[in-house]
RNA sequence: UGGGUUAUGGUGUAACGGUAGCACUACAGAUUUUGAUUCUGUCUGUCUAGGUUCGAAUCCUGGUAACCCAACCA
């Protein structure tokens, strides 16, 4: 009973290439420009063109197309290649749209002397000008029937920096009246007096997007270039450069873009966020950027699988952040190790328990035996959390309250007793008695309670910083809304609290380490922290029925 | 008054002329020393109107809707 999982459109093209023997093995290509961090829509890009080459036994090349000088620099190429590789993936090769410069260059002459492509002085505005629109042709500029030689002599002279930017480009020369706007003689080359963060200043015109990215592939053997929906009108161009100057004939394919509720994917919008201080900097942990999701404490593999179940096709989706989230949860809940904080403190005082006294409980690590166990101090006076008490309990409460029993996590049973107040009416002291004989693991006492609490004993206590962090917007699709989507900033979306108290074990956590605070979510440790400044980002909350039927 | 792409539960994604399935979400229940986890169950779907066919989500025709295309950006 084999089970067939069902092939997504990609790989039903790649099996069929492969099994028509078009070709013996697949290469892909993960192709950014370096002019900003990766988010997670790059994670769907890189998964499906790193997945793909793995599961058929092909290679992928990391590439970066750096034909703007401009906007692009080194440091974004090296947080790119930590992205890609914390993710869990390797390049066959690294390689650069700018290695391939003096290639372009002679493609382009190749493309004069076959009468294909020619200079043209006008401006932009005038090229702009005999477009056309997408409803009506555009027009011929003067300059499009300049002999080959003219051609030869002036792109020569742009080369050589006889001209200002802007003086002079290079277009293709196929056709105006083009129902594909980008058939309309696009420009394939423009003057840049600008320093390349690679090739420095040897070059002052750059080949465009359109006349550098599908000869890189084809340069390099890409089998299947596999690209976002918006490129399938370049996907005519794309195979008209390499049908012209007869090149190995890579294959572009396009699938839709991952949008996710309760964020923005755009880069200029994230730029945004960034520079108007809406948030710290790109690896900010509210950013949907790898960068950001790492600082926030999400595994690779979370990342990884979520990228899976979330398939690929052909059409416009906005996933689900819970989706997103359910990956995470599924692969911390497995690898996190348990640990008890208490971050809106009270003090809760045994009054039955010996004064001074210190016993060592012990305590699960994870959900089963694989992550050990560990001792926990315990003693008369505990910090716990605030909300674990109430006054006057709701219905089907099962936590403390007067009266009421509850288990303190991997320790005793205690009934609480009585509860002191200050003028304001805020509780300052729970007290309560145990019963010696619920000690966890050996109890005798024959009482069921129905609620467990998590608590750090006082003198043990180690205080920290701790950051809570929410969805960055209040509603499913920012970009969507009326207005700035910066008005729908969740307002909460980071809650720092000051005076938490976590258990003393939390005191070696290193920035590898990812725990749940035990009822309170999944943490981890913040780069931020020192070794007397204990900060910790709350990566996801745990599932939470009991706030939500409270809210009912 | 152009061209291109896409329409399947709330969200994604399968079914390739033959029982509309899976996951997430939501809801209900069982278990639980985390109101977590785990387990069980429930709700909800083929854009629309015709046509072809024994049989249509799938093929055909006409509508409708959404997205993309007029940067010397990628």
């Amino acid at each position: 009973m084999s089970e067939e999982k069902s092939l997504n459109f990609l790989e039903e093209i790649v099996e069929t290439d492969l099994n028509a023997g078009k070709y013996s093995s697949i290469i892909t290509r993960f192709p950014p420009e370096p002019n900003g961090y990766l988010h997670i829509g790059h994670s769907k890009s890189i998964c499906l063109n790193f997945g793909l080459a793995a599961k058929y036994g092909g290679s992928t090349n990391l590439r970066f197309d750096d034909t703007n000088p401009v906007t692009e620099d080194t440091e974004y190429v090296e947080s790119i290649k930590e992205d890609i590789q914390w993710l869990g993936f390797q390049w066959s090769n690294e390689f650069y749209a700018s290695d391939y410069f003096d290639q372009l260059y002679a493609f382009a002459l190749q493309l004069i002397n076959k009468g294909l492509a020619y200079v043209d002085d006008s401006t932009s505005e005038e090229i702009a000008a005999l477009k056309g629109t997408p409803t009506e042709p555009g027009k011929d500029s003067v300059n499009r029937s300049r002999t080959i030689e003219e051609n030869l002599q002036l792109f020569q002279e742009m080369k050589e920096g006889k001209y200002k930017d802007g003086e002079k480009v290079l277009r293709a020369k196929i056709d105006m009246a083009h129902t594909n706007m980008l058939m309309r003689d696009p420009i394939i080359y423009r003057i840049k007096h600008a320093h390349h963060h690679r090739t420095g200043d040897k070059w002052c015109i750059y080949p465009m997007y359109d006349f550098a990215h599908g000869q890189s592939d084809s340069i390099e053997n890409i089998t299947h270039s596999i690209c976002t929906l918006e490129f399938i009108p370049h996907r005519e161009l794309y195979d008209w450069f390499i049908s012209q100057l007869n090149i190995f004939p890579s294959h572009q394919y396009e699938f839709a873009r991952l949008n996710m509720t309760y964020t923005v994917m755009s880069k200029r919008k994230l730029l945004q966020l960034v520079n108007e201080g809406f948030v710290n900097g790109w690896d900010d942990p509210r950013m949907p950027t790898i960068s950001g999701f790492r600082r926030k404490g999400f595994t690779p593999a979370s990342i990884r699988n979520f990228c899976e179940r979330i398939g690929v096709a052909k059409r416009e989706n906005l996933i689900d952040l819970s989706l997103l989230e359910f990956c995470l949860r599924e692969d911390l809940n497995l690898t996190a190790k348990r640990a008890m904080a208490v971050l809106d403190p009270v003090k809760l005082i045994i009054d039955n328990y010996e004064d001074g006294k210190t016993e060592y409980l012990k305590s699960e690590n994870g959900p089963d035996d694989t992550l050990g166990h560990r001792e926990i101090p315990f003693g008369k006076e505990l910090w716990i959390e605030r909300e674990d008490f109430m006054e006057e309990p709701a219905k089907k409460w099962f936590r403390l309250a007067p009266g009421a029993m509850v288990r303190m996590k991997s320790a005793y049973i205690v009934k609480c007793t009585s509860f002191e107040k200050d003028e304001k009416g805020e509780i300052t002291a729970i007290h309560c008695t145990y019963f010696p004989e619920s000690k966890s693991g050996q109890d005798t006492s024959g009482i069921a309670v129905k609620g467990t609490m998590h608590w750090v004993s006082v003198p043990h206590a180690v205080k920290a910083e701790v950051r809570l962090y929410d969805r960055l917007f209040r509603v499913e699709n920012p970009a969507s809304e009326e207005g700035d989507f910066k008005d729908y900033i969740n307002p909460e979306s980071l809650v720092v609290i000051h005076n938490a108290y976590v258990e003393p074990s939390l005191v070696s956590a290193t920035l590898q380490d990812r725990y749940q605070f035990i009822r309170k979510g999944y943490f981890c440790l913040d780069k931020d922290a020192t070794s007397n400044h204990l900060i910790f980002n709350r990566t996801v909350t745990l599932k939470d029925t009991w706030s939500k039927e409270m809210k009912a």
